[in-house]
DNA sequence: TCGATACTTTAGATTATATCTAATTTGAAA
DNA sequence: TTTCAAATTAGATATAATCTAAAGTATCGA
Protein backbone atom coordinates (compact mmCIF):
# COMPACT_ATOMS: atom_id res chain seq x y z
CA UNK A 1 0.00 0.00 0.00
CA UNK A 2 1.33 3.43 -0.90
CA UNK A 3 1.58 6.45 0.57
CA UNK A 4 -1.22 7.59 -1.74
CA UNK A 5 -3.73 4.76 -0.86
CA UNK A 6 -3.37 5.06 3.06
CA UNK A 7 -4.15 8.73 2.93
CA UNK A 8 -7.40 8.02 0.97
CA UNK A 9 -8.41 5.15 3.03
CA UNK A 10 -8.37 7.01 5.94
CA UNK A 11 -9.63 10.18 4.54
CA UNK A 12 -13.17 8.09 3.17
CA UNK A 13 -13.20 6.71 6.85
CA UNK A 14 -13.85 10.04 8.01
CA UNK A 15 -10.24 10.33 9.50
CA UNK A 16 -7.45 12.91 9.30
CA UNK A 17 -4.42 12.05 7.49
CA UNK A 18 -2.08 13.60 10.36
CA UNK A 19 1.57 12.65 10.42
CA UNK A 20 1.19 10.51 13.57
CA UNK A 21 -2.12 8.28 12.41
CA UNK A 22 0.02 8.11 8.75
CA UNK A 23 3.31 6.79 10.60
CA UNK A 24 1.25 4.09 12.21
CA UNK A 25 -1.00 3.27 9.21
CA UNK A 26 2.10 3.18 7.38
CA UNK A 27 3.99 1.11 9.90
CA UNK A 28 1.63 -1.68 10.30
CA UNK A 29 0.78 -1.82 6.52
CA UNK A 30 4.33 -2.33 5.97
CA UNK A 31 4.68 -5.32 8.40
CA UNK A 32 3.36 -8.67 8.32
CA UNK A 33 4.13 -9.84 12.23
CA UNK A 34 1.54 -8.19 14.93
CA UNK A 35 3.39 -5.90 16.89
CA UNK A 36 1.97 -4.19 20.23
CA UNK A 37 0.88 -0.60 20.76
CA UNK A 38 4.46 -0.60 22.71
CA UNK A 39 6.59 -1.60 19.72
CA UNK A 40 4.49 0.49 17.25
CA UNK A 41 5.27 3.74 19.88
CA UNK A 42 8.50 2.83 19.53
CA UNK A 43 9.04 1.85 15.96
CA UNK A 44 7.26 4.95 14.74
CA UNK A 45 9.01 7.55 16.68
CA UNK A 46 12.10 5.65 15.84
CA UNK A 47 11.92 7.15 12.16
CA UNK A 48 10.57 10.48 13.60
CA UNK A 49 9.42 11.66 17.40
CA UNK A 50 6.66 12.93 17.32
CA UNK A 51 3.95 10.57 19.09
CA UNK A 52 3.21 10.57 22.43
CA UNK A 53 1.77 7.12 23.35
CA UNK A 54 -1.37 8.54 24.14
CA UNK A 55 -1.47 9.77 20.50
CA UNK A 56 -0.66 6.08 19.25
CA UNK A 57 -3.14 4.40 21.49
CA UNK A 58 -5.68 6.94 20.54
CA UNK A 59 -5.05 6.52 16.58
CA UNK A 60 -5.20 2.64 17.00
CA UNK A 61 -8.39 2.91 18.92
CA UNK A 62 -9.60 4.98 16.00
CA UNK A 63 -7.92 2.86 13.23
CA UNK A 64 -9.98 -0.16 14.56
CA UNK A 65 -13.14 1.08 14.89
CA UNK A 66 -13.16 2.95 11.33
CA UNK A 67 -12.40 -1.09 10.13
CA UNK A 68 -9.04 -0.60 8.80
CA UNK A 69 -7.04 -2.23 11.45
CA UNK A 70 -7.51 -5.79 13.33
CA UNK A 71 -6.89 -5.95 17.40
CA UNK A 72 -5.59 -9.42 17.86
CA UNK A 73 -6.47 -11.25 21.35
CA UNK A 74 -3.02 -11.73 22.97
CA UNK A 75 -5.02 -13.17 25.93
CA UNK A 76 -3.72 -11.52 29.43
CA UNK A 77 -0.72 -9.70 27.11
CA UNK A 78 -0.83 -6.78 25.89
CA UNK A 79 -2.99 -6.26 22.96
CA UNK A 80 -1.57 -6.68 18.78
CA UNK A 81 -2.53 -4.92 16.01
CA UNK A 82 -2.43 -5.57 12.05
CA UNK A 83 -4.06 -4.17 9.69
CA UNK A 84 -6.36 -5.50 7.03
CA UNK A 85 -5.55 -6.58 4.30
CA UNK A 86 -3.53 -9.68 5.27
CA UNK A 87 -5.87 -12.34 6.42
CA UNK A 88 -5.25 -15.27 8.35
CA UNK A 89 -6.34 -17.36 10.87
CA UNK A 90 -5.25 -17.36 14.28
CA UNK A 91 -3.26 -20.08 16.46
CA UNK A 92 -3.08 -19.42 20.50
CA UNK A 93 -1.31 -22.00 22.33
CA UNK A 94 -2.84 -22.60 25.64
CA UNK A 95 0.52 -23.00 27.77
CA UNK A 96 2.49 -19.62 26.25
CA UNK A 97 0.11 -17.46 25.19
CA UNK A 98 1.86 -16.70 21.81
CA UNK A 99 -0.37 -15.84 19.18
CA UNK A 100 0.58 -17.67 15.51
CA UNK A 101 -0.72 -16.80 12.00
CA UNK A 102 -2.11 -19.72 10.00
CA UNK A 103 -2.28 -19.47 6.58
CA UNK A 104 -5.60 -17.69 5.31
CA UNK A 105 -8.44 -20.07 3.81
CA UNK A 106 -11.93 -19.88 3.41
CA UNK A 107 -14.60 -20.39 5.88
CA UNK A 108 -17.91 -21.09 5.09
CA UNK A 109 -19.97 -18.47 5.70
CA UNK A 110 -21.46 -18.01 9.01
CA UNK A 111 -25.18 -19.47 9.55
CA UNK A 112 -27.10 -15.93 8.63
CA UNK A 113 -29.22 -14.86 11.57
CA UNK A 114 -27.25 -15.48 14.32
CA UNK A 115 -26.06 -12.33 14.13
CA UNK A 116 -28.96 -10.54 14.65
CA UNK A 117 -28.82 -6.32 14.67
CA UNK A 118 -24.69 -6.21 14.61
CA UNK A 119 -22.59 -5.57 11.62
CA UNK A 120 -20.63 -8.25 10.45
CA UNK A 121 -17.53 -7.05 9.24
CA UNK A 122 -15.33 -10.13 9.18
CA UNK A 123 -14.58 -13.60 10.53
CA UNK A 124 -11.80 -16.10 11.15
CA UNK A 125 -10.69 -19.47 13.00
CA UNK A 126 -9.19 -19.18 16.31
CA UNK A 127 -7.31 -22.28 16.91
CA UNK A 128 -6.47 -22.80 20.34
CA UNK A 129 -4.36 -25.68 21.90
CA UNK A 130 -0.66 -25.84 22.29
CA UNK A 131 2.03 -24.60 19.90
CA UNK A 132 4.90 -26.67 18.56
CA UNK A 133 7.36 -25.77 21.44
CA UNK A 134 5.39 -26.42 24.25
CA UNK A 135 3.84 -29.74 22.48
CA UNK A 136 7.30 -31.41 22.77
CA UNK A 137 7.57 -30.19 26.35
CA UNK A 138 6.47 -31.73 29.06
CA UNK A 139 7.48 -29.78 31.85
CA UNK A 140 5.20 -26.69 31.81
CA UNK A 141 7.75 -23.51 31.58
CA UNK A 142 7.27 -22.25 35.01
CA UNK A 143 9.00 -25.26 36.37
CA UNK A 144 11.89 -25.53 34.48
CA UNK A 145 13.44 -21.48 35.41
CA UNK B 1 -21.40 -30.63 36.82
CA UNK B 2 -22.01 -31.74 40.18
CA UNK B 3 -19.14 -31.62 42.34
CA UNK B 4 -17.91 -35.27 41.60
CA UNK B 5 -17.13 -34.37 37.95
CA UNK B 6 -15.17 -31.44 38.71
CA UNK B 7 -12.89 -33.09 41.29
CA UNK B 8 -12.53 -35.94 38.88
CA UNK B 9 -11.62 -33.74 35.86
CA UNK B 10 -9.14 -31.69 37.68
CA UNK B 11 -7.41 -35.18 38.89
CA UNK B 12 -7.61 -36.67 35.22
CA UNK B 13 -5.54 -33.63 34.26
CA UNK B 14 -2.86 -33.98 37.36
CA UNK B 15 -3.68 -31.04 39.40
CA UNK B 16 -4.87 -31.37 42.63
CA UNK B 17 -8.39 -30.43 43.92
CA UNK B 18 -7.78 -27.91 46.41
CA UNK B 19 -10.52 -25.90 47.94
CA UNK B 20 -9.57 -22.39 45.81
CA UNK B 21 -9.06 -24.34 42.90
CA UNK B 22 -12.46 -26.20 42.82
CA UNK B 23 -14.08 -23.06 43.49
CA UNK B 24 -12.53 -21.40 40.41
CA UNK B 25 -13.76 -24.38 38.30
CA UNK B 26 -17.01 -24.42 40.50
CA UNK B 27 -18.27 -20.89 40.19
CA UNK B 28 -17.15 -21.17 36.25
CA UNK B 29 -19.18 -24.36 35.47
CA UNK B 30 -22.11 -22.55 36.71
CA UNK B 31 -21.99 -19.52 34.90
CA UNK B 32 -22.47 -18.79 31.37
CA UNK B 33 -20.94 -15.11 30.88
CA UNK B 34 -17.70 -14.90 30.90
CA UNK B 35 -16.19 -13.11 34.17
CA UNK B 36 -12.63 -11.22 34.05
CA UNK B 37 -10.19 -12.43 36.59
CA UNK B 38 -11.27 -9.77 39.07
CA UNK B 39 -14.26 -10.77 38.81
CA UNK B 40 -13.47 -14.60 39.90
CA UNK B 41 -11.65 -12.99 42.62
CA UNK B 42 -15.07 -11.13 43.96
CA UNK B 43 -16.98 -13.61 43.46
CA UNK B 44 -15.28 -16.71 45.06
CA UNK B 45 -14.02 -14.67 47.77
CA UNK B 46 -17.77 -13.66 48.67
CA UNK B 47 -18.76 -16.92 49.30
CA UNK B 48 -15.41 -18.29 50.88
CA UNK B 49 -12.63 -15.57 51.63
CA UNK B 50 -9.60 -18.04 51.46
CA UNK B 51 -8.09 -17.23 47.95
CA UNK B 52 -5.46 -14.38 46.97
CA UNK B 53 -5.33 -13.19 43.88
CA UNK B 54 -2.03 -14.90 43.22
CA UNK B 55 -3.99 -17.84 43.73
CA UNK B 56 -6.74 -17.09 41.24
CA UNK B 57 -4.22 -15.98 38.46
CA UNK B 58 -2.59 -19.26 39.06
CA UNK B 59 -5.06 -21.58 39.18
CA UNK B 60 -6.67 -19.79 35.78
CA UNK B 61 -3.45 -20.51 34.30
CA UNK B 62 -3.11 -24.22 35.12
CA UNK B 63 -6.60 -24.40 34.59
CA UNK B 64 -6.41 -22.84 30.53
CA UNK B 65 -2.83 -24.86 30.27
CA UNK B 66 -4.91 -28.34 31.53
CA UNK B 67 -7.40 -27.56 28.61
CA UNK B 68 -10.64 -27.38 31.33
CA UNK B 69 -10.93 -23.60 30.76
CA UNK B 70 -10.94 -20.75 27.81
CA UNK B 71 -9.28 -17.71 27.96
CA UNK B 72 -11.12 -15.62 25.56
CA UNK B 73 -9.91 -12.78 24.25
CA UNK B 74 -11.16 -9.14 25.41
CA UNK B 75 -9.15 -7.30 23.16
CA UNK B 76 -6.69 -4.69 25.19
CA UNK B 77 -9.56 -4.77 28.33
CA UNK B 78 -9.17 -7.80 31.11
CA UNK B 79 -8.69 -11.22 29.98
CA UNK B 80 -12.29 -13.38 30.25
CA UNK B 81 -12.39 -16.54 31.10
CA UNK B 82 -15.02 -19.29 30.58
CA UNK B 83 -15.03 -23.35 31.51
CA UNK B 84 -15.57 -25.41 28.76
CA UNK B 85 -18.40 -27.68 27.98
CA UNK B 86 -20.75 -24.58 27.13
CA UNK B 87 -19.23 -24.64 23.26
CA UNK B 88 -19.94 -20.70 21.83
CA UNK B 89 -18.26 -18.86 18.52
CA UNK B 90 -17.74 -15.22 19.92
CA UNK B 91 -18.45 -11.51 18.17
CA UNK B 92 -16.00 -9.11 18.84
CA UNK B 93 -17.24 -5.51 19.24
CA UNK B 94 -14.70 -3.17 17.10
CA UNK B 95 -15.89 0.05 18.68
CA UNK B 96 -16.43 -0.95 22.25
CA UNK B 97 -14.71 -4.08 22.65
CA UNK B 98 -17.62 -5.98 23.87
CA UNK B 99 -17.16 -10.09 23.78
CA UNK B 100 -20.53 -11.72 22.67
CA UNK B 101 -21.56 -14.65 22.01
CA UNK B 102 -22.45 -16.50 19.02
CA UNK B 103 -24.58 -19.58 19.08
CA UNK B 104 -22.54 -23.05 18.17
CA UNK B 105 -22.51 -24.67 15.09
CA UNK B 106 -19.98 -26.64 13.53
CA UNK B 107 -17.09 -25.67 11.42
CA UNK B 108 -16.25 -27.94 8.50
CA UNK B 109 -12.71 -29.03 9.91
CA UNK B 110 -9.63 -26.58 9.84
CA UNK B 111 -7.61 -27.95 6.65
CA UNK B 112 -5.12 -30.75 7.51
CA UNK B 113 -1.38 -29.89 7.12
CA UNK B 114 -1.73 -26.29 8.19
CA UNK B 115 -1.23 -26.33 12.02
CA UNK B 116 1.98 -28.63 12.21
CA UNK B 117 3.42 -29.97 15.02
CA UNK B 118 0.97 -28.15 17.03
CA UNK B 119 -1.59 -29.93 19.25
CA UNK B 120 -4.99 -28.75 18.38
CA UNK B 121 -7.48 -28.44 21.14
CA UNK B 122 -10.65 -26.62 19.87
CA UNK B 123 -11.24 -24.43 16.91
CA UNK B 124 -14.04 -21.31 17.05
CA UNK B 125 -15.11 -18.43 15.02
CA UNK B 126 -14.21 -14.90 16.05
CA UNK B 127 -17.07 -12.30 14.18
CA UNK B 128 -15.76 -8.87 14.21
CA UNK B 129 -17.78 -5.43 13.45
CA UNK B 130 -19.85 -3.22 15.18
CA UNK B 131 -22.56 -4.41 18.09
CA UNK B 132 -26.03 -4.47 17.50
CA UNK B 133 -25.95 -1.51 20.16
CA UNK B 134 -22.85 0.41 18.55
CA UNK B 135 -24.58 0.05 14.89
CA UNK B 136 -27.66 1.77 16.00
CA UNK B 137 -25.28 4.92 17.23
CA UNK B 138 -23.55 7.18 14.70
CA UNK B 139 -21.34 8.90 17.36
CA UNK B 140 -18.78 7.33 19.09
CA UNK B 141 -19.43 6.51 22.11
CA UNK B 142 -16.29 9.06 23.72
CA UNK B 143 -17.64 11.75 22.08
CA UNK B 144 -21.16 11.15 23.85
CA UNK B 145 -19.71 11.29 27.22
C1' DT C 1 -7.84 36.50 5.21
C1' DC C 2 -9.99 35.85 9.63
C1' DG C 3 -12.08 33.84 13.16
C1' DA C 4 -14.81 29.91 14.85
C1' DT C 5 -14.92 25.26 15.70
C1' DA C 6 -14.01 20.62 15.91
C1' DC C 7 -10.35 17.47 15.65
C1' DT C 8 -5.87 16.06 17.20
C1' DT C 9 -1.84 15.79 19.96
C1' DT C 10 0.81 16.09 24.17
C1' DA C 11 3.33 14.99 28.83
C1' DG C 12 2.61 13.09 32.73
C1' DA C 13 -0.43 11.28 36.26
C1' DT C 14 -3.49 7.71 37.23
C1' DT C 15 -5.82 3.47 36.92
C1' DA C 16 -6.15 -1.23 35.73
C1' DT C 17 -4.23 -5.69 35.06
C1' DA C 18 -1.01 -9.29 35.80
C1' DT C 19 3.12 -11.32 37.73
C1' DC C 20 6.73 -12.07 41.04
C1' DT C 21 8.81 -13.09 45.61
C1' DA C 22 9.98 -15.58 49.49
C1' DA C 23 7.86 -17.55 53.34
C1' DT C 24 4.34 -20.67 54.76
C1' DT C 25 0.84 -24.14 54.51
C1' DT C 26 -1.37 -28.18 52.65
C1' DG C 27 -2.54 -32.62 50.49
C1' DA C 28 -1.85 -37.16 49.71
C1' DA C 29 1.37 -40.93 48.97
C1' DA C 30 4.26 -44.05 51.43
C1' DT D 1 2.19 -40.38 60.93
C1' DT D 2 5.96 -38.51 58.14
C1' DT D 3 7.49 -36.35 54.14
C1' DC D 4 7.90 -33.29 50.36
C1' DA D 5 6.33 -31.49 46.11
C1' DA D 6 2.50 -28.76 45.13
C1' DA D 7 -0.13 -24.95 46.32
C1' DT D 8 -1.15 -20.68 48.67
C1' DT D 9 -0.29 -16.16 50.65
C1' DA D 10 0.26 -10.82 51.21
C1' DG D 11 2.25 -7.42 49.32
C1' DA D 12 5.49 -5.41 46.16
C1' DT D 13 6.42 -4.81 41.52
C1' DA D 14 5.90 -4.70 36.63
C1' DT D 15 3.26 -3.89 32.64
C1' DA D 16 -0.49 -1.99 29.86
C1' DA D 17 -3.93 1.29 29.00
C1' DT D 18 -6.50 5.43 29.89
C1' DC D 19 -7.37 10.02 31.52
C1' DT D 20 -6.54 15.00 32.03
C1' DA D 21 -6.30 19.64 30.84
C1' DA D 22 -3.84 22.49 27.94
C1' DA D 23 -2.11 23.56 23.50
C1' DG D 24 -1.74 22.98 18.58
C1' DT D 25 -3.79 22.47 13.84
C1' DA D 26 -6.78 21.76 9.83
C1' DT D 27 -11.00 23.16 7.60
C1' DC D 28 -14.97 25.91 6.72
C1' DG D 29 -17.86 29.92 6.14
C1' DA D 30 -18.01 34.83 6.02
Amino acid sequence: MDAEAIKRSLESSGLRCTPQRYAVMAFLTGQSRHPTAAEIFEAVNRVDPRSSRATIYNNLRDLVEAGLVREVAAEGRAARFDAKGTRHHHFICDRCGKVEDVDWYDVSGPAPGYLGKRTLRECELIFRGLCAKCSSRRVPPRSSS
